[in-house]
DNA sequence: GAAAGTAGTTTCTTTAAGGAAACTAATACC
DNA sequence: GGTATTAGTTTCCTTAAAGAAACTACTTTC
């Protein structure tokens, strides 16, 4: 039996770790899941109606979370030159690949839920 | 065109949005992913050999990690009665259930990094 | 000219996350 | 008895994330 080795260090491990860090250090924090959500589900909304889609969401957190979806060209930013000036948000191509992503994620979810309530009644490791 | 309505309250949305709440609620942290890819690649590790696979980490923090996934029904903690006591990790099956995510999550992180190269070429919205 | 709506920014404060190093406690080896 | 290994815990500290409220700046409406 091996001793000092172990360590995933092997192939195309250490790249698929990179890809998963990469990845939710991309989606970081409590609300980047949630806007890029509803801007799957809206298409293309403003600042304000983010404000009020988004749930619970201050002004300078969805600022801060618009720019950095932004810089990550997950989301465009796009300012109108209507009356009182509008900016619009919408997602890239790119950030529209991040479909399959959430898809899995709140299947998980569902899903898990429903193992829980499941597993409490025939008890398993449950503290 | 429709004023104050908007809110994705409408039917399977809400639940959508929680159900993701809840994925990303049990997977927070810098940790988790790195810890859960170690199970799923080598079945069962101990302690001490988990502090050597997950590069970084220190002694508190995987003790944190691992009792939040236990907790949360994804890994089980045994305690073997060898001579100096070690006591193993491994993943649940609602544990193994998280694959699918983390295989799209790896994914996407591959072809971002990939997206971004070539589009660096070509500009687009680049900062 | 006052009020309201647009899109934010600034300041200040709290809370959470994370890390380094030392420490406990049990056992085994020499 | 001294050192090492196992599996953690405890203490102390720093940094990052998040939130509330007030404020800027421009335009439109009343």
């Amino acid at each position: 039996m091996k001793k000092e080795a172990l360590s995933s260090s092997s192939s195309g491990c250490k790249t698929r770790i990179l890809a998963i860090k990469d990845t939710m250090e991309i989606l970081t924090g409590k609300w980047k899941f949630h806007i890029i959500g509803s801007l799957m589900l809206f298409e293309k909304l403003r600042f304000m109606e983010l404000l009020r889609e988004v749930d619970g969401i201050g002004a300078k957190m969805l600022s801060k979370e618009l720019q950095d979806l932004e810089m990550n060209h997950l989301i465009r930013r796009t300012v109108l030159n209507t009356k009182p000036l509008t900016v619009e948000y919408e997602l890239t191509d790119c950030g529209r690949t991040l479909g399959p992503i959430i898809d899995e994620i709140a299947k998980w979810g569902i899903t898990y839920r429903n193992t829980l309530y499941h597993k409490s009644e025939t008890s398993e490791s449950l503290v």
